[in-house]
DNA sequence: TTGACATACGAACGTTCGTTCCGCTATACT
DNA sequence: AGTATAGCGGAACGAACGTTCGTATGTCAA
């Protein structure tokens, strides 16, 4: 058993939860006058002391002689909010659109422009592999029709932009005789390429590779049950 | 075309970057002096010159009179990482285990001890909803026994703890008399149980309420393709 | 040339903020 | 009783840190 929640006073739980709250709204953590005023110590030295008892048991880091030289490390008991310093394990992608069968990806304009706040999502930077992301986006798929590669409609499917793929990626591919987007798994095999779908039970289909477009890799999938 | 990014000079730029840098490794945000050694501007009225500038371009916000009163807002162009300061937007959930047809589900130890932080993910807030995160856990798929649930070997699918289900929720159940865990939508139809697949072409099994045991409800499944 | 403006430098100033020290109280242990 | 020990308060000190001001350079237009 860990040392439990309860061996901290009732000051030091109340300064870890106005140290959150403080840095989420503030973007820097608080100083030990402002802790001091908001839990209700009337001394500098005492929020220096509770502070440090943090400290010993896990809870805080500080760096000596730096104002607001404060963090949190770990888990806030209680809430499990993530440690407030790793602010950027996750990254902010373009949902450029939508995806269905009938219809090519339109990507965003290649024309290096940014793009609206609005249309940004958040996903952990742990999907996204050691992609560059500037070069991911993200689609939400329209319709069932991506049924056979284990994405159903409303899934949002997180992908790297490019030209080409190797075996065995999964990729967004256009082809053009069937006027169709599809993501299967791909194997160039000769002149054809072999596009496997993710459901273990269904067949690939087999094209040219001229005539089987890459769009871009998947790199992952989100769905919200709701 | 919105503000472009070449309208900001060479040290602007670096500060931003600098900024970003010293967010991650610190917890806090710099001090002018310190940006300034950075950056090799050597006077702070510089610093704080160009900090304005960044200010006025939209990049930074900054409390006045409050030492490391910086925040960076919006993405910082070329990065296109999250603005450092909702530092929440993610949750951790502990890991708790797998998910196989053959077995049950194995929940935490109901006694209200801390995880340990190896078997933690982030986690998007927004992927659990409103949902108490403190109820709320993943478990790692294993096998293609979920394939009926559009649920593939390895994703990983976050659940919230709970013994009932209304109808339309995907549900983590366990069946007794085929001692076998499974993901499917509930509905209750007078003393039985309809469970459906995701998949729209497979069929439902019906079950005795009493033989129908709900352990969670999904909130989401995320996938890692590569 | 002159003047306006943007950018840059350095020094001095004053506030912010962490640190330290002394004293006080309550509880527990010898 | 005496004495640690934990917790709290207040005040003062000094370092950290943002702000301001005087000045200098370069560009551009009138």
């Amino acid at each position: 058993m860990k040392k439990a929640f309860s061996k901290l006073s009732e000051r030091q739980q109340k300064i870890l939860r106005f140290m959150q709250n403080y840095m989420e709204e503030a973007g820097y953590p608080p100083t030990i006058r402002e802790i001091g005023e908001d839990t209700g110590i009337n001394s500098t030295s005492v929020v220096n002391y509770n502070l440090n008892k943090l400290v010993d048991a896990g809870y805080l880091e500080r760096t000596d002689k730096v104002s607001r030289g404060l963090r949190l490390v770990g888990e806030i008991p209680g809430t499990r909010k993530k440690k407030v310093i790793q602010a950027t394990q996750t990254t902010q992608v373009p949902l450029v659109g939508h995806i269905a069968a009938g219809q090519p990806i339109q990507l965003p304009d290649d024309t290096g422009q940014y793009y609206d706040d609005d249309d940004m999502i958040d996903v952990p930077a742990n999907l996204l592999g050691n992609n560059d992301p500037a070069h991911v986006f993200a689609l939400t798929v329209r319709g069932d029709s991506m049924i056979d590669a284990m994405i159903a409609e409303n899934d949002v499917v997180i992908l790297r932009e490019q030209r080409t793929a190797n075996n065995g990626d999964m990729v967004a591919v256009w082809l053009p005789q069937d006027s169709e987007t599809t993501l299967k798994y791909f194997y160039k095999e000769g002149d054809k390429v072999r596009l496997q779908p993710a459901h273990p039970t269904m067949e690939p289909i087999y094209v040219d590779a001229k005539n089987c477009e890459v769009h871009g890799k998947v790199l992952s999938v989100i769905r919200r049950v709701h």
